[in-house]
RNA sequence: GCUCCCAUCGUCUAGAGGCCCAGGACACAGCCCUCUCAAGGCUGGUACGAGGGUUCGAAUCCCUCUGGGAGCGCCA
């Protein structure tokens, strides 16, 4: 193994898979691809309140959907795993211990409250709150004492003095914090959880990555995880730290304000290229304009071409990107795409010929039922202005058009060939009316195409219907 | 509260002192094409958050402010 970049995306499985969280996943997968490495997938799953199988379950299948095969992680593993951290405690108390040993930890026995006093005191004061360091100069008998008086301790990092921590970010840049703005933090929780700035960092590490992508809100615990790596001796990875993916409205996106997920969007029949399409392009420039396939995406991304200012998530932009998706599928791929949204009595290749000729026509499924309605059912009511144009044309057009239909049939060409001679009406004063009577709309696939798809004798009753529709 | 990060059209962005009275894409408007919509072609409007510096010259460098965000958790 050696070579290319080794990146992984590490979700907890607390919720539903954001935009972001997906896009963060893509460039991560996109980097390790386009440089011949290894995209791997870990599951933080050390929180035991929040975490849910069935969060891991969705997300997981978010991100198959969106096409982000992990070469390594749950249910692939390769012997660096296992994959889920809750899998892993071993090996972290492995590790503990060696960090006991150097005595670059200590036991902390302060109690939730004890911390939030302190807390609340450093910031009536002005100051950062950040750990006093209460136990960290306790000594072996008064270690025992607490012990022996039943507190379970936690596990705390020491922090070095006075140093200045730097880091290359591979978005930001050099970066320089000094030890003194941070605390002794906490590695391992009083039940012998571990805690994510242990976790995360010491299984990057034994894991083998290389570059990690995160999101910005790790930026300034970054010098934490590296000093822990140092202490243990580890390699750290390079760190590129992405900026949020905010809402439309500039907000940072979550569950509580109604963010739409990855999971949203694909039940309401966005395509995943749509949705990669899109993602690729938010915070990152340089892929070229049109539509970049699947294939060709590791191509493009470069991460020294990541922005560092938040991006929001547009909805508009992701339709631009969806129905160019649509127009790119085949009639066969189109089916399906629509399988939940056709009547159910309609055999395959009713609907083969039905997603041709509307497919370009469609954004989500949705919009195909009242299509389907067209070809097979009633009529939706008509616009006012649909109405005025029909009504316009009367029985004195649709007479005719009656009649030149059951001589001609569904031969648009002759059809109104035959009605331009005998109502004098051309263009669109010919075809809008019909196209109005025929579709209840003013939008829509030729109609030339269109009239054969339809029944006969709903063309008659529609054309029938026509001819007697006043405007009220 | 303290520390850190960010700031160009409505949105995504290009721009690393003169090539920028700021370019592209999406969206929007108009025109062309056309039976309609879409697609396609053409045209148009709209942006460097504010104020100070530095410089012959600043969207680009510095400072202040404003706005937004993050971190400081026995959450991740």
């Amino acid at each position: 193994m050696n070579g290319g970049p080794i990146t992984r995306f590490a979700p907890s499985p607390t919720g539903a898979l954001h935009p972001g969280n997906a896009r963060t996943a893509l460039f991560s997968f996109l980097l390790a691809r386009g440089g011949g490495g290894r995209f791997l997938l870990r599951i933080e799953d050390t929180d035991v309140a929040r975490d849910g199988e069935d969060h891991l379950a969705g997300q997981l299948a978010d991100l198959e959907w969106l096409g982000m095969n992990w070469d390594a992680g749950p249910g692939r593993e390769d012997g660096r795993g296992p994959y889920r951290q809750s899998g892993r405690a071993a090996i972290y108390r492995e590790q503990y211990a060696r960090l006991e040993e150097s005595g670059l930890s200590y036991p902390c026995f302060c109690s939730a409250a004890e911390l939030e006093v302190s807390r609340k005191t450093q910031l009536a004061a002005g100051q950062p709150p950040r750990y006093a360091g209460t136990c960290r100069g306790l000594d072996a008998t008064a270690r025992a004492a607490r012990l022996a008086s039943g507190r379970r301790p936690a596990l705390r990092f020491t922090v070095p003095a006075g140093e200045t921590i730097r880091f290359d970010d591979l978005v930001r840049g050099p970066q320089a914090i000094e030890s003194a703005s941070l605390g002794d933090f906490l590695i391992r929780r009083a039940d012998g959880g571990a805690v994510f700035f242990f976790c995360n960092a010491v299984d990057d590490a034994l894991m083998g990555v290389t570059q990690v992508l995160r999101g910005d809100d790790h930026l300034s615990n970054t010098p934490r995880q590296l000093l822990l790596l140092r202490a243990l001796g580890l390699e750290a990875p390079r760190y590129g730290h992405l900026p949020l993916l905010l809402d439309p409205n500039g907000s940072p996106q979550s569950k509580r304000r109604g963010s739409v997920t990855v999971a949203e969007l694909r039940s309401q029949g966005y395509l995943a290229d749509a949705v990669l399409n899109y993602l690729l392009r938010l915070g990152h420039h340089g892929a070229p304009d049109g539509w970049i396939g699947r294939e060709q995406m590791a191509g493009v991304f470069r991460p020294d071409h990541l922005g560092r200012a938040p991006a929001r998530f547009d909805l508009a932009q992701l339709d631009h990107w969806q129905r160019e998706a649509v127009r790119r599928l085949s009639a066969e791929q189109a089916a399906d795409w629509l399988a939940s949204e056709f009547p159910a009595d309609w055999p395959r290749d009713q609907r083969l010929a039905a997603v041709a000729l509307l497919k370009d026509n469609l954004r989500l499924p949705a919009d195909a039922q009242s299509w389907f309605a067209v070809l097979d059912g009633e009529l939706e009511p008509f616009a006012r202005e649909d109405l005025a144009v029909v009504a316009d044309a009367g029985a004195a057009f649709f007479g005719p058009a009656l009649e030149a239909y059951a001589a001609i049939g569904p031969d648009l060409g002759r059809l109104a060939e035959e009605l331009k001679r005998r109502t004098g009406r051309k263009g669109a004063a010919l075809f809008r009316p019909l196209r109005i009577a025929l579709t209840g709309r003013h939008d829509g696939p030729e109609l030339a195409a269109l009239l054969p798809a339809i029944p006969a004798p709903l063309v008659r009753g529609r054309f029938e219907k026509a001819a007697g529709m006043r405007m009220d």
